[in-house]
Order: C-alpha cells, then structure tokens, then sequence
RNA sequence: GUCCCGGUAGGGUAGUGGAUAUCCUAGAAGCCUGCGGAGCUUUUGACCCGGGUUCAAGUCCCGGCCGGGGCGCCA
C-alpha cells in the first residue's frame, strides 16, 4: 500500500521535472516522504531552489491521483504527507495474520549459506554466515519468491582427506555422548599434528584424494563416512539455532555425474586457458594477477572447479543466485563470477560478511582455537535460564525451560543480525551472555506486553482514530514493515529488519508508558486496543522473519 | 608488497550527497500502589588525519594512518 504511494509520486515528480531519476528519502519528523529535487534543477534552470519547490508544489497538488498525499514546499525541500486515512486503512492490514506477506512471485531464488567445511563443528564465526542466511532466506519467502535454501557439502577437500588420513592412522578413543562434528574436530587437530610432525606422511593425504576422485569404492566411503558424522552434528546445531536447509548438496556428486569435466572441457577451449601439466586460468584481462588453477598437475581437481559446477548447475535452475560467504572467499568469488560471465553463464550475487575473531586473535579449527556454536548455546541458555527463574518463579519449569530457550536464541540471532556484515567484530562472551539491553530479547519482551494487553482486553470492535503523536509515530513505522521487507531483499541486508524491529518496540514501549489502553474508553480505548493488536502482529510477523520467537509470556 | 572491507561519543553500532548524525552501553539526574521495570524521561559525549569534487560530504574521489581479511596445484 505504501508502496503504491511511493511510486505515485515518483512517477509524478518525474513527470514534473523531466528528470530520470528523482530520488525520494524518508522525511524523518518532517514528513512521511521527502524529495530534493529542487537543489539539482536549481543549478540547471538557474533558479532558487526554494522557489522551484513551490512551484512543483502546486504541479502535484493538482493532480488526481494525490487524493491522499498532501504536498508542501518548505524552503528547498518538498515535503509528502500521507491522509490519515491512509494510515489508518494500512493500519487494518497490520491486525491481520500474515501481515509483511507480499504476493507470490515467479522468480525462483535460490540461497546457499553456512557451508563450512565438515571438519569440526560450526563455530561462532560460521554462525555468522548461518545467521544472516536465514535470516535472509525467511525475508525472501516473506517477500513472495520461491526459494530453496542450500548447504553445499564440501567432501572431498584436502581438509577432508586429512580428517579421513586421521581416522586411519590415529588411535581413537571416543569420548561418550561426544558430538559428531566435535569427534572429527578431534581427529582433525590430531592429524594436523602428525602431519607437521611427520611432513612425509602428506603423500598419504595426496593419495587419499587422488582416490576420491578417480572413485574408489573404498576411499569414497571412507569420506562419506567421516563427512556423515560431522554432518550429523552440523543439523544439531542448524536446528537449534533455528535455521533449515532444503537441501544438502554434495561436491562430489559434480565429479561423479561428469558436470566438473564438462565445464573444464569447456574451459579449455577458452583464449584464457592454461594446461601445462595443471589447467588454470589467466584472468587478467578480468582484473585478476593471479592464476586460477582449476586441475592439479596429478590431474585431481580443485575445489574452484567444483564450484564452477555447482555454479552453472543454480544458474541454470534458478533466476536469481545467491551466496552468503565470508570475506576470505573474496577473491575466489570474484574469479569464479568472473569466470561464469567468459562462460556466458549467470554467477551469483554475493553477500561477503567480514570474520569474528577472539579477543586473543582469529579462530582457527585446525588448532583448536575457536568457540563453537553448541558451547555458545550451553552458556546462553543456562544464563536465560536463571534470568527467567528470577522473574518468573511461579512458572513451572518446563515452561521455564522452553521460554529460556527461546531468550538464549533471540539474544544470539539478533545480536548477529544486528551488525552490518561488512563489519568485523570481536566475540565477546560478557556481550553474549548479556540480556539487559536493547537486544531481542527486550524485542521479545515488547511483543509480551502487547500480547498480555490483548489478552486482558477480551473481544473488542477493531476501529482507528489516531489522536496523539505517540500513536501516529506508532501507526506510521507499523505501516512500513512490507516495504522493510522489501528493501532486505533489494539490498541483501537483513540487519535493516533488525533495526526496524527495535524501532517498533521502542516506539510501543514509549506508547505504552504514556497512553493507557485498557483504563481508556469508549473509541479511544477501541482505537488503542487495535494499535496495540497491530503492534503486537507486527512485532511477531518481524520477530519470525528475524528467526525468533514471538513469545506471550517470558 | 599488493588488492578487498572497516574506522562515527569511554566501549559497541545505524546512517541512498540534503533539514538538528541513530540506537545501546557507560557516567549524571529523575519516573513507578498505571495495562508485565527485560520499561520510560532528561542529560554528558563522536564522523581517523590531510587534500579535492559539490550550492551541499560521515557519505563521492585522491593520499596517509590504524584494524581485519585475501593474494596456496587449501577450502
């Protein structure tokens, strides 16, 4: 609906200036939308600025379709005000369920995130990544598209193969109740060891991978079951933090079915290509120094060319592509974009995020120096379990349990959601486990305030009759939720979703301190009760789509 | 060395070239026998440095400085 107003008057001031573009920016306390054209065309027709504005003023408020968008010119600017009416019919739309839902779309999306290498469990940076892809990917379906969600399997790598050299030669002892992904983290750094121990011992890797590739029964299996182990543990922790693939998609499966020889078959007939002994790529012309080696000289393939694979498989089955990586796949996702354009294939969009590191430095699985993300869970939820036993004595404790699993997860989700990912960031465990701020929680909290006011209210005739500022600054952000929607999946950018949530529970919670509700009457208190149904709806459509639950009572 | 990201109050963080730079935290002062105080109000405090483009720069360009990452026949 707003969305409509937006375009109405874009066109309009299209057709009023002649220009091609005109961009429109939230009008912050001035008004609902703002314009600055007037400061360009100033220069052009040589005119004041102030007096062009007037006179664009008057263009739109003749017209038809600006029944309900008041138009002032104050200085330069040019201001647009919505009716009332507007936003109280949008503010219907809020109290129902469902409310953010755009139309169905045709366009078929398809998202890989998380990803990471089965040898040792997700930590709190690879997090990062399973985050903000499902943060993402729930925006995406709320906007209407169809999308898939991908895990790509990388399970024939040479970090694999060390994982599978480990488990041949390295006496193991398993620990009870002991994780998947935690029992490979193990072997892992053990092999790592051995291997710098015993360097002659990397031609036994090699090997390894040499027969992975050509197939062999045997060595495949062993690295199915090794990757099958970490797997295992990996959907854990995915379904804990509250993020689901439709699909795990395995590397390997592009050497067997043939796809990785096609395209490097492909490849070799290009200007750009290389074989001399290996095959790789000059990419200069694209802007690249380095060499894109795509086959080893003992003819086994590099991950870049599986992924050039994998690539040209989603581009050719999805319309639009995209991959949450992070930034030390850079330069690799640059390369592999470039090589899909040389193929005339279509490449993904890619949202690099920057890494987490801890204070004493960057985290490495290989030795050992990381936070996982089930250690991080643990901690969270015994910490949310004694904050709600605090507040919530009387509660029974399995109730207890569940609200505190829920908390744990919000305060981890949002936190990470929250930041820009182009952002590097330090872990900090006093900040993790630390719910009394603005954080989700407090957005949690927020929704259980409006949800107990509404239970407390009973049956009510839904009705709209905005009278103060702190109802109408309320209804005005409630109605830009669609258009928030919107704007994370133009712009690839879930942590707007974070902000415009916190946005809405400050707002209610400024409404809530000054405005009663329940002790009001007759429209006011009709009026209030639907605001708070709209708030409260919102709240818990947002809270979803950030991968939170909405909770009534905490 | 080179390329890519960052650099915004003491700490963290948001900001399409446009109106008084967002929010948390920390510090100070308040609110409450009101619908759930994980709350609200007031206040202190910031655009790394130097040039440039522009009517207008936190935002764009160039050069520094600091932090993170890449530059492997690793992934």
């Amino acid at each position: 609906m707003l969305s409509t107003l937006y375009h109405t008057i874009e066109y309009a001031l299209k057709e009023a200036t002649g220009q091609e573009e005109v961009f429109l920016v939230e009008g912050g306390e001035h008004a609902d939308l703002a314009s600055t054209v007037a400061f360009g065309l100033a220069k052009v027709r040589r005119k004041n600025p102030a007096m062009i504005s007037r006179e664009l003023a008057e263009t739109l408020a003749a017209r038809e379709d600006f029944g309900d968008i008041a138009v002032e010119a104050l200085g330069p600017y040019l201001n647009f005000h919505f009716s009332r009416e507007v936003i109280e019919r949008a503010l219907q739309d809020a109290t129902r369920p469902g409310y953010g839902t755009h139309p169905r779309r045709e366009e078929r999306v398809v998202l890989e995130h998380t990803s990471a290498n089965p040898n040792g469990p997700l930590h709190v940076g690879h997090i990062r990544n399973t985050i903000l892809g499902d943060t993402l990917a729930r925006c995406f379906r709320k906007a209407g598209y169809p999308l898939e969600v991908q895990y790509y399997v990388n399970d024939m790598g040479r970090q694999i193969a060390i994982v599978v050299w480990g488990f041949c030669t390295i006496a193991d002892t398993s620990l009870a109740g002991e994780k998947g992904d935690h029992h490979v983290a193990r072997i892992y750094i053990a092999a790592n060891r051995a291997l710098e121990a015993r360097p002659e011992c990397v031609a036994e890797v090699d090997r390894l991978m040499q027969q992975v590739e050509r197939g062999d029964q045997a060595t495949v299996l062993l690295f199915r079951k090794a990757v099958t182990e970490c797997l295992e543990g990996f959907r854990v922790t995915l379904q804990r933090l509250g993020a689901r693939h439709d699909r795990f998609v395995w590397e390997s499966d592009f050497i067997r079915n043939g796809d990785t020889d096609r395209v490097l078959s492909r490849i070799s007939h290009m200007p750009e290509c290389h074989v001399d002994g290996r095959l790789w790529l000059d990419l200069s012309e694209s802007g690249f120094e380095k060499e894109y080696v795509l086959r080893r000289s003992d003819g086994t393939s590099v991950y870049a060319a599986r992924d050039l694979a994998y690539h040209t498989w989603k581009g050719r089955n999805f319309d639009r592509v995209i991959d949450v990586l992070g930034a030390d796949h850079k330069l690799i996702g640059a390369q592999l974009i470039a090589t899909l354009r040389l193929l005339g294939e279509k490449g993904p969009e890619i949202v690099h995020f920057e890494f987490v590191s801890l204070p004493e430095g960057s985290m490495s699985t290989r030795a050992g120096k990381f936070v996982s993300a089930d250690e991080l869970l643990e901690e969270v939820e015994r910490r949310a379990r004694e904050e709600v036993t605090v507040r919530r004595p009387e509660l029974p404790e399995t109730e207890r349990l569940a609200i505190a699993r829920s908390v744990a997860l919000a305060a981890i989700r949002y936190d990470i959601a929250r930041i820009s990912p182009e952002k590097s960031t330090v872990f900090d465990w006093n900040e993790a486990l630390d719910f009394e701020r603005q954080s989700g929680p407090y957005i949690q909290y927020a929704h259980a305030r409006a949800s107990s006011i509404l239970e407390k209210a009973g049956e009510f005739e839904e009705c709209v009759a905005l009278e103060n500022e702190h109802e109408m600054a309320l209804a005005r952000h409630i109605i830009r939720f669609p258009m928030v929607i919107e704007s994370v999946v133009r712009e690839l950018k879930p942590h707007l979703l974070a902000a415009y949530a916190r946005e809405l529970a400050d707002l209610f919670n400024a409404f809530y301190h000054f405005e009663p509700v329940l002790k009001s009457e007759g429209i006011t208190r009709r009026s209030r009760l639907t605001l708070v149904k709209a708030t409260q709806n919102t709240l818990a459509e947002a809270l979803q789509t950030l991968g939170i639950d909405a909770l009534r009572t905490m």
